[in-house]
RNA sequence: GGGCUGAUACUCAAGCGGUCAACGAGGGCAGACUGUAAAUCUGCUGGCUAACGCCUACGAAGGUUCGAACCCUUCUCAGCCCA
């Protein structure tokens, strides 16, 4: 495929980017929220894009269980069943393969699942994974892959790396024949190993994806191992293709992630975390802490002082905001963060209003989205033009 | 005036002679969450202690017993019933 990732700039290792989809263009580094099943959960599809999210991650098992293929082919796909659109990745059902493994059963052909709904079977293949992903509207396809627990040994992670490759090919020559205008990317898989993630990540090179992704990480290993794979691998990648690091993570850790070259973000932990009552607040105005806490981020790996200089993680349930009449945060992106005050928010996750769940998750998802385009700034106003190099 | 039933920690509520500082639920306090089976899950919740442990406790006061929240007596209060 043509090369559809251009950079626009660097500083050190990290990049300021812009891909090109199909649904439009996508300014990186980025953070996509998540909407597994058709919805950031608590929130409207246009209240995410208010909040400056440029493209959004929706789930192809969760999907294919409901509504499913064909009531999605019938009503256009995801995108416009829920009103987003702009870009839109769809992960492949690999990660289920870790998070429902009391459900699955792994074949080489492909992976067997008991729907957690009803037992259902469903065998997900890596041609049947593009198809349904295709029929779900995705502009960003990933390839189905097989996650395994952090802390996984080397013979299983040798194994279960190898076979993502050959489920690569596999993605691979199912899109090229019925999605050719989509984008596919690749994951490189290999657990805590580092020769497992270079052989994985040649693999994948040879075979020429859209895109590479950094995947089975954020799944129970130490957070050293995962800092030292990402470091290691991201400059093992092509450089003029984007990189994804798949499911993280904490604020820091992504500026980390973006300092050694990564380009795409997804996590729960913003919407998730809000729902159970944890925001977070920014420390200071938000251009001047995110300039902070990533020149801290490129000299050190994820640290209790970037998390500091970044933000106050808030569990807003606590006893000291019963009287907190203060906003939530005076520099939040989500206009009713300004306007509504920690106690209220406290009152309402304590009377479980639906409202407080809202209200956090806006908070939230502004918090990650305005730390993206802070961080885009400090790359595109640093040293090293892309020219130069 | 007489009879019956009941009184347990913030609330509701188990327990009916030792294994009870006392099940469980709620409430309260705190924590976790990383390609979402998560509006979920975990811990703590009489006092003192880092902990072992010690002390004070099951309406009140006595009593029986090696030993009582549990048995007996009286009292207080509440509910119901009969005059």
């Amino acid at each position: 495929m043509a090369n559809e990732f251009a950079i626009l700039n660097q500083q050190g290792a990290a990049r300021a980017g812009a891909l090109t989809t199909i649904s439009g263009r996508v300014n990186t580094p980025v953070f996509m929220p998540i909407a597994t099943a058709g919805a950031v959960k608590g929130m409207l599809a246009e209240e995410v894009a208010d909040l400056g999210a440029q493209i959004i991650l929706s789930n192809t098992y969760h999907l294919i269980l409901r509504p499913g293929l064909e009531a999605l082919k019938k009503l256009g796909g995801i995108k416009n069943l829920m009103n987003w659109s702009g870009p839109l990745l769809t992960d492949s059902g690999g990660y289920q393969v870790y998070s429902l493994s009391k459900l699955t059963k792994l074949r080489e052909e492909g992976v067997e699942f008991s729907s957690h709904l009803d037992g259902s079977k469903l065998l997900l293949t890596p041609e049947s994974s593009i198809q349904a992903q295709g029929i779900i509207g995705a502009d960003i396809m990933m390839q189905l892959d097989q996650v395994l627990a952090g802390g996984a040994d080397y013979a299983d992670s040798k194994l279960a790396m190898e076979r993502s490759l050959r489920w690569a090919e596999r993605c691979l020559t199912t899109r090229d024949s019925d999605y050719p205008h989509r984008l596919l990317f690749g994951i490189v898989q290999g657990g805590s190993f580092l020769d497992l993630r270079e052989r994985s990540a040649e693999g994948l090179k040879l075979l020429g994806f859209d895109g590479y992704a950094i995947g089975g990480l954020s799944v129970g290993e130490e957070r050293a191992d995962c800092y030292r794979v990402v470091k290691k691998i991201a400059a093992l990648l092509p450089v003029d293709q984007p990189r994804y690091f798949m499911g993280g993570g904490m604020p820091e850790e992504i500026l980390y992630y973006v300092s050694q070259g990564v380009d795409m973000f997804d996590c729960v932990l913003p919407t998730r975390n809000a729902r159970h009552g944890q925001i977070f607040l920014w420390k200071e105005d938000p251009k001047e802490a995110v300039k902070k806490a990533f020149a801290l981020a490129q000299t050190e790996a994820p640290s209790e002082a970037v998390a500091e200089a970044l933000y106050n993680k808030v569990n807003i349930t606590n006893e000291c905001y019963i009287l907190d009449a203060s906003p939530l945060d005076q520099w939040s992106d989500y206009l009713p963060g300004q306007q509504y005050s920690r106690a209220y928010l406290r009152h309402l996750f304590r009377a479980e209003e639906l409202l407080g769940l809202r209200l956090a998750s806006g908070i939230n998802l502004g918090f990650y989205l305005r730390m993206m385009s802070e961080l885009r700034g400090v790359i595109m106003a640093g040293g090293n033009h892309a020219e130069s190099k």
